[in-house]
DNA sequence: ACAATAACGATAACAATTATCGATTTCAAG
DNA sequence: CTTGAAATCGATAATTGTTATCGTTATTGT
């Protein structure tokens, strides 16, 4: 039985308040100032819940993980300089379909992450 | 300036060798009864290097990371319930094209990983 | 209001990976 | 073929991101 807390809502209302794509710490260091309370822990703990949820997203790929609240279907560019995630608002091409006849097993579902450089980045460095 | 070494020969041909995706223990473990003064941590500094030459891939999402010696256009599949890695023989379809049009900034490549269950899994759970 | 139990905060534990450092190996120049 | 500078090695300590533990607090159905 899951019940209500003040954290989660923290938590998640952070999440959906900003685009950047925050790791844990990100939320935890953002949330300490009007909740000195907090824990990282609990910031990790509803971040897993959450996701199990299907009510935000987690990306594992390289290192650190990071979190989105907008679970609409749209993609994500990592930048290889300043190391931020960053939107690419297209519409989801359907891969597993596709898969699904390449696959003797059973195909669930698809994550695509594109590497290169971010808009400010990109200018930066050329 | 690079030096050739007798050790990243092992972990290039074992990884090639072989299309399981292995992790890092993997390849040490498999190379250790071979080579008993192998270290792990050479068997990490190689396969970064060797992931930095463009020689092989490596897959980091979900926990441990996983590496690949066959470079060629193809896909992956990472099963839910035993965390194998399985290759999908399929064209690859360029997503990055398209993400040039809609991404202010530079993209240079595309990582997908689909998520599901392995053929010898779906048979066991349905 | 009360009891059951989920969630909390603090922190220890954990696992994967990386850094350090003295010894060894590689390789280009002599 | 030596030789010496530098890359690589093996062993292991350190770091990092994340999860487990545990006693306490908050939430919720009755």
């Amino acid at each position: 039985m899951v019940k209500h807390s003040k954290q989660r809502d923290a938590v998640y209302n952070n999440l959906c308040s900003r685009t950047d794509h925050p790791t844990a710490e990100d939320v935890y260091l953002s949330l300490k100032s009007e909740m000195p309370a907090l824990s990282l822990a609990t910031v990790y703990r509803n971040l897993a819940l959450l996701e199990s949820e299907n009510k935000i997203l987690r990306f594992g790929s390289g290192g650190t993980a990071r979190y989105d609240g907008n679970i609409s279907p749209h993609y994500h560019l990592s930048c290889l300089d300043c190391g931020g995630v960053f939107d690419i608002f297209m519409d989801e091409i359907d891969l597993t379909a596709s898969a699904k006849k390449y696959f003797d097993g059973k195909v669930i579902s698809q994550s695509v992450m594109f590497t290169g450089y971010c808009p400010v980045c990109s200018k930066q460095i050329g």
